[in-house]
DNA sequence: TTAATATTTCAGAAATTTCTGAAACTACGG
DNA sequence: CCGTAGTTTCAGAAATTTCTGAAATATTAA
């Protein structure tokens, strides 16, 4: 591997936690490459600063096309394909999550949905589905929740999060605001407690 | 394998999901059957209703209780090893969540904090640091936020995640509520509009 | 202590995944 | 149509992970 220090620990921090991730040393590497770089690169020149071989790049390359995270470019008067990892690093998080979700958790909402369909013939099936039940109400919320977040804009995002553990106060207001559409809201005083 | 049929499917599908999940088949068995199950199992039970070695047993139990996925639990008289899944899904979806963190970005976070703290030799070397800025502000604001998140009781979270889209109008009221401190904040009229 | 039962460890077998080099394919210029 | 540069595919080699059976290690009861 041929790279400068920095960089080096970079890549390479990247392709031990490959395995953790689901995704293959090469293809970490590739990544982490490709996301410090301040230019796009050929698969050659990958190639060459990893150290593997062409074709892994090939279909390292092709992997994360499949995940979204990386761009194909040219240039002009040069046939080769140039690669690059999205900017916005909002966006990319975005898309790892989108893509976690479709690969990780869809298949397994659509098996419990399935499995809900059934009768159970037995006091243990039952018992089995009631679980399967509350696996599948949970996922599906979460799944949901996540869907609107990821609709929101980084900036607002960003504001949503730095709220942080106000965000209590905030359904206690919201509550007190929205919540007993008889009482008259009242929003002068002490802050409410939090729960 | 020795089971009815809609257990078996849900054991199966986590099987196969387990190897996406960044766990072997037989763990998301033991998990997946264990969550199922109506009453606390003893090794050799699920060893007989996998169909798998009484060893790879044992080390799959080991993997979930690192994972503080299982609890052991013992009966009178009985000198054997009682296994069980957490019965809240809540709590297991925290679990869960804190060991991802713990394992799949407490790792990358100390490694970029790292990098961050040496001078980069070359202007490549920089933009490699820039970018390695970035991906730490970005991971380091999640951790916290989902850190956060997570000390909420299930029942706040539960209302705060149905919140959903509201939330930017929960913003907007924030805003209005404790941004300009000099104004003073007023509810009635039409709600907020969404930006 | 010994016997009986329960559990874990571990070396190697089996299965799976990753990686490579060679061949096949694609697209373009002459 | 041929030659060249770039890229992908794919069979098998290499590496890694998973799984097993046998042996080792507890733990309690007699």
């Amino acid at each position: 591997m041929d790279l400068p220090p920095l960089s080096q620990a970079f890549v390479l921090h990247f392709g031990e936690m490959g395995s953790r991730w689901g995704i293959n040393r090469t293809v970490g590497q590739i990544y982490a490459l490709l996301f410090i770089s301040a230019r796009p690169l050929t698969a050659d020149e990958i190639t060459e600063r990893l150290g593997v071989s062409r074709s892994n790049v090939s279909m390292g390359l092709k992997e994360l096309s499949s995940w979204r995270l990386v761009r194909l470019s040219h240039q002009p008067g040069d046939r080769r394909d140039f690669y690059t990892a999205p900017e916005d690093v909002w966006a990319i998080f975005k898309t790892l999550a989108e893509e976690r979700q479709r690969r990780e958790v869809d298949p397994t909402l659509s098996m419990l949905r399935d499995a809900l369909l059934e009768t159970p013939d037995s006091a243990e099936e039952r018992h089995a589905q009631a679980r399967m039940r509350e696996m599948h109400d949970l996922i599906e919320q979460l799944t949901d929740w996540f869907a609107e977040v990821r609709k929101l804009s980084p900036a607002t995002l960003e504001k949503l999060m730095a709220l942080g553990s106000t965000a209590t106060r905030l359904l206690d207001m919201k509550e007190r605001l929205l919540g007993s559409p008889d009482k008259p809201a009242t929003v002068a005083g002490p802050a409410p407690e939090i729960r």
